[in-house]
DNA sequence: GAAATATACTTGTCTAGACAAGTTAGTGCA
DNA sequence: TGCACTAACTTGTCTAGACAAGTATATTTC
């Protein structure tokens, strides 16, 4: 076992078709599959206004003839993406909203530009504690003039300038934030082994920078940039929250989606 | 049947707790959540380096003295959730990145501005049929020199200029994309209509918007616009490359991630 | 030693049946 | 009419067993 990451078997049962397999004549893709891709399609074309009440669990086991279990998957899954409602008691229901949910992997951007085969570096221009104002205490969820950690970092890519990280930490979650060596670990590195279980809310805008990032980045403050906001919590106990200010041009999301 | 986006009840067997599951005294949550929170609680925890191997299904089903499908289900679940790789054959395996995959909700334009309550309007300044430029041509897979679609379409907030659209649309998968009422319909909207099971990638960035596309959002050439490129493919067949333009702070992405 | 084979173990999936729990509509009673 | 109750139907979940298919290792054969 070397590589664990290993590309999913798309195409299953392609050679190898067995005279049992052949004489049923169809199950090229699981019955799971088949369930799912027939309501997808049928969803698609528009056989369900948005809302409707769609075939039920049984409905669906005598007309592909297969077992509740296979049907129930296929259902729990279209509504993991986000195709259909189901409330128990009722019944399975067309999406309301044609939204499309899109995938998009974030990655702690060390990680992210060794991937790229570049070099990493970053240097830390605040690293102390702070008495938190009103509205970073508010996003903190701690008492206005409370005590709050706060570290401003910039982070490079083969020596240009690629984001500066302003974040401030709730220091009941990581007391010992501030021991911490930023120019070897990232932020989002060690708050993740601190609090390993978290959720997060972001926003992703465009923007100026302020003054101070305008100077880090090297940049006027008439250049754009793209800024994320991120408020990290676990249990719904806010641990931090960071402001990503990128140089336009030098950076880019990218995502996927599929239906 | 009123509202079918309805949230899920997070806390179930609250009440009610009969006799029988008194006695067993513990599923307050259902077996495969319970299986899914303790592997999650270790793989936090670190008890596995990442790509380490993981215990077998059948471990765990001696472990937790519940059926294979019910441990099946847990492991299945947190590798959607991207915190194991499983190889048929081989096992499971702690995830190798630290990555961290989001949701984020795209939603057609026009219904995330009345869902807001606003109204929206659109004005179309271009929509015609032209030769395909290079750079169009190969991002749409076509021949270079070939005849594509092309609109441009400004989408108003209350009145407010909030995306300029700017589109190309592969004729063979769209052939009537012309003759539809763009202020009634929107680009999106319709092309899911028509080709309705698609794969998209898309690029977020920031930057400055070009003269046309200042003039049309009634800004300087100077103010910054979030920029989204999006380019949708049918199994593998380009359908349409799209250039949004938003004016900055008119417009932001939002989304939350969990573990 | 190298290649082919056998075997043990892994995950992927399906089945048929079961019970719990939520919703809906109809029934009967006050 | 209004209310409580019931019955039918829905989804949510679990079980025990089965077979298929991929992987890794040990074994045999050349």
């Amino acid at each position: 076992m070397k590589s664990a990451v290993k590309a999913r078997t798309a195409t299953k049962f392609a050679a190898q078709l067995s005279v049992k397999n052949a004489s049923i004549l169809a199950p090229l893709t699981a019955p799971f599959e088949r369930v799912k891709q027939h309501l997808k399609g049928r969803l698609a074309l528009g056989d369900w206004m948005p809302g409707a009440l769609m075939p039920s669990e049984a409905e669906l086991v005598a007309q592909f003839g297969v077992s509740r279990m296979t049907v129930n998957r296929a259902l729990r899954e279209l509504q993991l993406e986000g195709l259909v409602d189901r409330v128990q008691g009722a019944g399975t229901f067309a999406a309301q909203l044609n939204r499309v949910s899109s995938t998009l992997t974030i990655r702690d951007i060390h990680e992210e530009i060794l991937q790229r085969g570049h070099t990493h570096h970053a240097t830390v221009h605040i690293a102390k504690e702070e008495i938190a104002s009103a509205i970073v205490a508010q996003r903190l969820g701690v008492a206005a003039g409370a005590r709050v950690f706060h570290t401003l970092i910039v982070h490079h890519e083969n020596g240009v300038p690629l984001q500066c990280e302003d974040r401030y930490v709730n220091p009941e979650c990581a007391p010992d934030y501030l021991a911490v060596d930023f120019t070897r670990v990232t932020p989002t590195h060690y708050l993740l082994d601190v609090a390993p279980l978290w959720e997060a809310h972001f926003s992703v805008q465009a923007g100026l920078p302020s003054a101070r990032e305008a100077k880090l980045l090297g940049l006027k403050q008439t250049d754009p940039c793209l800024i994320v906001s991120r408020r990290t919590t676990n249990r719904g106990v806010p641990i931090t929250q960071a402001r990503l200010t990128h140089p336009a041009g030098h950076y880019q999301i990218e995502g996927q989606y599929k239906p």
